[in-house]
DNA sequence: CGGCATCCAATAAGATACTG
DNA sequence: CAGTATCTTATTGGATGCCG
């Protein structure tokens, strides 16, 4: 792999520049609930409500903030029933279920480096 | 406070409870430099003043504070040459090369993500 | 039920200047 | 050369309340 010079491939996301995949990985999954949000969507379709419930330590506009990034970032699907009461149920795209194996890494790291640095 | 299942393995790091390894990760590597950091590291031994040039776009002091916590938590490795003018040597340590494969993968994932979704 | 608007608190990051 | 100290700004996260 090659040490790129500076500004050679300078890549643009969300009108941000980016030097390295690195960081925009990091800026889709970085969010403080967003690679838990995805950890947990990789069970299956969920409602808001299932979410909340697993997610009871936040507040339901950080929930609905987060999946709005993901939504538009395309690594959600929001599906809309026009009922009443409303029901939303959000589920992965293709693009959320390829980030799956980094975060089964990230997660089998993070405990290990746990286990390790104590 | 209702005893959710996810309650059992709380694990606690830097005085911060996580739920899961990813946060654990993203703790520890989410910094807005700290990755790319150790992706330029992984090159080899480098000195600070190597690190400034290649990251010519922040401060001394975001690289120097970056620097540090990846030092406290391990990952890297920084030697002091008791000599003037001053000479610092950052590499990485056997904690941050672990890491490495994860940060490969997340710079493809993240080219290819902007691939697909523009 | 699911979500938005507003306001506020906590961090994170950056500018700038000084130092051994 | 490789920092530190201080101050300011930007970005995130959170509390609370209203709405269709």
């Amino acid at each position: 792999m090659q040490a790129n010079q500076s500004v050679a491939d300078v890549m643009t996301f969300r009108e941000r520049e980016y030097k390295c995949g690195i960081d925009i990985t990091l800026a889709v999954v970085g969010g403080k609930w967003k690679a838990s949000i995805l950890w947990h969507l990789a069970q299956g379709t969920m409602r808001f409500s299932d979410l909340q419930r697993q997610f009871s330590d936040t507040t339901r506009k950080m929930l609905t903030q987060q999946l709005r990034e993901l939504e538009e970032d395309g690594l959600v699907y929001r599906k809309v029933y026009a009922q009443v009461p409303p029901k939303v149920e959000y589920s992965l795209t293709e693009s959320g279920r390829s980030i799956h194996p980094i975060l089964e890494q990230m997660c089998s790291w993070g405990k290990q480096f746990l286990k390790e640095s104590s």
